[in-house]
DNA sequence: AGTACATATCGAAGAATGTCAATGTATAGT
DNA sequence: ACTATACATTGACATTCTTCGATATGTACT
């Protein structure tokens, strides 16, 4: 039945991908990402972050939490402060 | 200066990327671009690629518009049938 | 206990997005 | 010229998203 367009890598897997993109898709975001790539030691805390961006600091807190939802980032707390860092899949997607 | 990762990328550069990564962040235009991307001769019509979404044929046309102008499609025109295949920047960001 | 700091969550407002039906614009065949 | 086909555009609507201020939670220090 010329099936030639299912490539498909299983629905699941592509729908967990467009939310990877939709979340980088973000210039905010985006510049979050770059911005823990490029510190120091490949992490960075919020309070680091958000003079960078000229937002509030609740709303970088939610782009993070996004990031992290969908993968990209994740999450420690080190006494007071919250590090984030990238995960392989965003390695892969970044590069 | 241990600079792992390149954050050296132009304002605008992150911006355009920001854009492809958003065209991207949609399963409908997600699944347009694998279609695409895995169809016989690497170009796809409309009327092959509208069926396989379950939308209204203007929303796929709506869909593949926002993907030519992220730069991530281009359309030819032969006869009445309008052809996308993937950009060399589509080809990367999908690997 | 009380205070200061770092971050998260909540609620709301405006902007952006995805979708459709209806219509417009080509292009090709009779 | 008329008709049919392939695709694009428009207008409208509902949903989602981005952002903020205000408030809550948690952690360390005195």
């Amino acid at each position: 039945m010329a099936k030639a367009l299912n490539l498909t890598k299983s629905p699941k897997t592509l729908s967990t991908l467009a939310e990877q993109f939709k979340a980088l898709g973000d210039e905010t975001r985006l510049g979050l990402m770059m911005a823990v790539a490029s510190s120091e030691k490949a992490e960075a805390c919020v309070c680091d972050l958000t003079p960078e961006t000229g937002l509030a600091q609740s709303t970088v807190s939610h782009h993070l939490k996004l990031l992290v939802d969908s993968g990209l980032l994740t999450r420690s707390q080190r006494g007071k402060w919250a590090y984030y860092s990238l995960t392989p899949s965003a390695k892969k997607l970044l590069k």
